[in-house]
DNA sequence: ATTATTCGGAACCAATCGGTACACAAAGGA
DNA sequence: TCCTTTGTGTACCGATTGGTTCCGAATAAT
């Protein structure tokens, strides 16, 4: 009954994705989006309404995607210790940076940007680090050391890292020297041991 | 033998310092630092050559203000407990955000913004948050539980210890509820106690 | 008083911003 | 086949961006 589309949403989303990560959400121009998604104007606002709901719609796809990948670590039944899979998240990051990818985390630069004056985007990103701090929060129950903390503690412990976390990456993400990255993680090996 | 100034140059500079950390480097437009600091393009322009120098020399002066204060508190023998000191430095932290001030750091903000792609603000920021560092080490040589650490194990907690510090105040720009925040701090107490 | 020099202010600039309007293309239903 | 509906592409929009130019005003040295 209609013409269809001749693309694909949920590629032009992690398209998207690519492109807000690299350059933030205010350092992301249209013409940007337009030439990484691969599509023109007239489709974006067709289909995305405009650029800061398609923000909004690549927070939720980062969710399900990176933060994802990271609760899934940290709930890896595969790896019995559960402060063994909090280090992996952390050298997971450390590593990104030695690889090349200077990126940071999307929802940390979210934080420090657009989330300080938009209350979707602020809410977007508190939703996605409390999925991580819940994450955290699991590990920490599978882990010997920390598994008979009061819950409370142990929530207060997961908030720390989160924070931990966000730093990290946000240090990764000014360039900050390997050295200091890998510092810091190592610091945090020796306080979960 | 020329007009002079009729305005105070390192008054402009604190006005500016407001500004950009209120709305971030390139969230501050020209009018809004024009407003702030009471000036006109005429002025600003033939005082500090433009927006990004203008920035600089704003780094500058909140290092040499906020990150000074940061450490000389870390530093200061009046607290003879280095834990103490750096335990101050957090609470001071979630007490600014309980007293209503959500802007967190400005070289946070500056780290996860334009030092991604500007050598020179990535530099300065760099810089900020050695000076951090270095205190925090000073502070943690006045830990008696970790003073007779190795060198390299100390500077590595210092290390640590920025992130958590960027962290935290990246978490508050982000308007992350103050329970997170409260719970980060009381388990950095618990880790160094 | 004259002059050299810099300041402050406003007009002005091209470039870019995010967003809209509209004509055309494509597809399925009648 | 025609018509309705929706996607696509482009031209265009006003607003705003950071930055420049230029002129009158102010000042201090001569």
């Amino acid at each position: 009954m209609a013409r269809p589309r001749t693309f694909d949403t949920d590629e032009a989303v992690e398209k998207a994705m690519q492109v807000f990560w690299t350059h933030g959400y205010e350092g992301a121009s249209l013409p940007d989006l337009l030439e990484g998604m691969g599509l023109t104007r007239g489709s974006l606002y067709k289909a995305f309404t405009d650029k800061k709901t398609l923000f909004l719609k690549v927070l939720d796809h980062y969710e399900g995607k990176a933060v994802r990948a990271g609760v899934d670590l940290l709930t890896d039944p595969g790896i019995p210790n559960g402060a063994e899979r909090i280090m992996a998240m952390f050298t997971n990051s450390y590593r990104a940076v030695t690889e090349g990818d200077q990126r940071g985390c999307l929802l940390c630069t979210a934080a420090a940007g657009p989330s300080t004056y938009d209350d979707e985007i602020a809410e977007a990103v508190s939703r996605g680090l409390g999925a991580m701090r819940d994450g955290i929060d699991v590990a920490l129950q599978a882990s010997p050391k920390h598994a008979d903390l009061k819950p409370s503690a142990r929530r207060a412990l997961a908030d720390m890292l989160v924070a931990q976390y966000m730093g990290l990456r946000t240090m990764a993400r000014a360039r900050i020297d390997t050295e200091t990255l890998r510092n810091a993680v190592r610091s945090v090996g020796v306080m979960l041991a």
